[in-house]
DNA sequence: TTTCAATGTGAAAGGTTATTACATCGGCGC
DNA sequence: GCGCCGATGTAATAACCTTTCACATTGAAA
């Protein structure tokens, strides 16, 4: 469905695809100053279009945020379901490229991270929202489901949203202290998915689903 | 050393304190709006000058926010410090202690926490920042370096600074994802805290420090 | 007392958000 | 076909913010 002229050189008064325009030139402002340096004016110089053009696609620049935010959960969760695969061919394995991909995605699309997660945009106030943010959520939440599974029978069982969460948020610090990838934050001795990788084992081995005195994978 | 008049009623031409006073009303506009939506000019009527005033004290609008976000890491460091307390009266409380401080911190100062984390200030460009950055996490690394002497002898001694971050990195993910004290983020089935000193424990037992089998204190 | 560096003011340029009245266009019904 | 109308874009404008510059004021040093 790729039919529309692409904003090529002929472009009477309407833009023909404004809407769509308008996102990518933000994201690209984005990408490149920050969600702060990002102004409203500068998508619609980017797309050729006046200063008020876009108010006919968004209320607000919120808005126009908002929507980002929404496409950045969409992507997230598919490039998480992506890695997930269902946990296979096995969940530890599944679990590690779960790991990757989120910090992946973070670096790849530190636009839409930062959207998702930095912007003053309030989730609770726009459901469409909350709810991608939900079902991206849901992945993780199904891996920990699995891990659960691993259990030794002898062991504790933890609340598979608690583990969701232990690793969701570690893997959010991670990604938001040292994972960004242009000028980014802080020095590390080692790549954030080492890191992200030896605390989600040593965590595993703390649940009891890996062994006590193995050190992971050669 | 207060001997100055504290910006009370009579003040001609000459503030006397402003530095201060910008830094205060700046902290309070972005504990009521975010650390977006604080202006210059607003910080400035708050404290009774011209818009113009403010650019005596600080080179721009991001200085301030770096100052801001020093001061932030200052009482941080503080506040880190004063609940590990050296580790007393033994580790594992004073690093329950630890988890909490920077849980409340997040929640009390969500202005200052904002600033030192999410505003886009870089870090490496300020050395004073960097540093104070710095020593706030050694905080968090003293506290390492006392649990590697807790690992029983037999099992792998990964290196404190690991573990560190770790512990950071999950604190943070946690204060960042749903630790904001006023309208902030997502629910959760459980209180911050408990997240992460669940967390911590499930750690602490995966590095060996903790016996396997027990759960957390009642 | 004089002088000066620090500190605050007023005015102004340039950019941004957002609104409003108006212009243009594409498609729908006749 | 043709005209109409809603959707979409424009121009103009008001209000605000950032930053700079020349100038005013003041406390304190010389």
């Amino acid at each position: 469905m790729g039919w529309r002229r692409h904003g090529r050189s002929e472009r009477g008064y309407h833009h023909g695809n404004l809407k769509q325009a308008l996102l990518d030139a933000a994201l690209a402002l984005i990408a490149e100053k920050g969600p702060a340096g990002f102004t409203f004016a500068e998508a619609a110089r980017a797309a050729g279009v006046s200063p008020a053009a876009p108010y006919r696609h968004f209320r607000d620049r919120d808005e126009l945020m908002a929507s980002i935010a929404l496409r950045g959960f969409e992507r997230f969760e598919a490039a998480l379901a992506a890695a997930w695969d269902d946990g296979r061919p096995d969940t530890l394995a599944a679990l590690d490229r779960l790991g990757r991909a989120y910090l992946a995605f973070a670096r790849a699309e530190p636009a839409l991270y930062a959207a998702m997660f930095e912007s003053a945009v309030p989730q609770e106030v726009d459901p469409a929202l909350q709810n991608a943010g939900d079902r991206a959520f849901a992945i993780i939440r199904a891996a920990a489901e699995r891990l659960v599974g691993l259990l030794p029978s002898g062991a504790a069982r933890p609340p598979a949203l608690m583990m969701a969460l232990h690793i969701w948020a570690l893997s959010h610090g991670i990604a938001s202290l040292f994972g960004r990838g242009d000028a980014a934050r802080r020095k590390l001795p080692m790549a954030p998915e080492d890191l992200l990788e030896a605390g989600v084992l040593v965590y595993l081995r703390g649940l009891g689903i890996l062994p006590a005195t193995s050190s992971g994978t050669p």
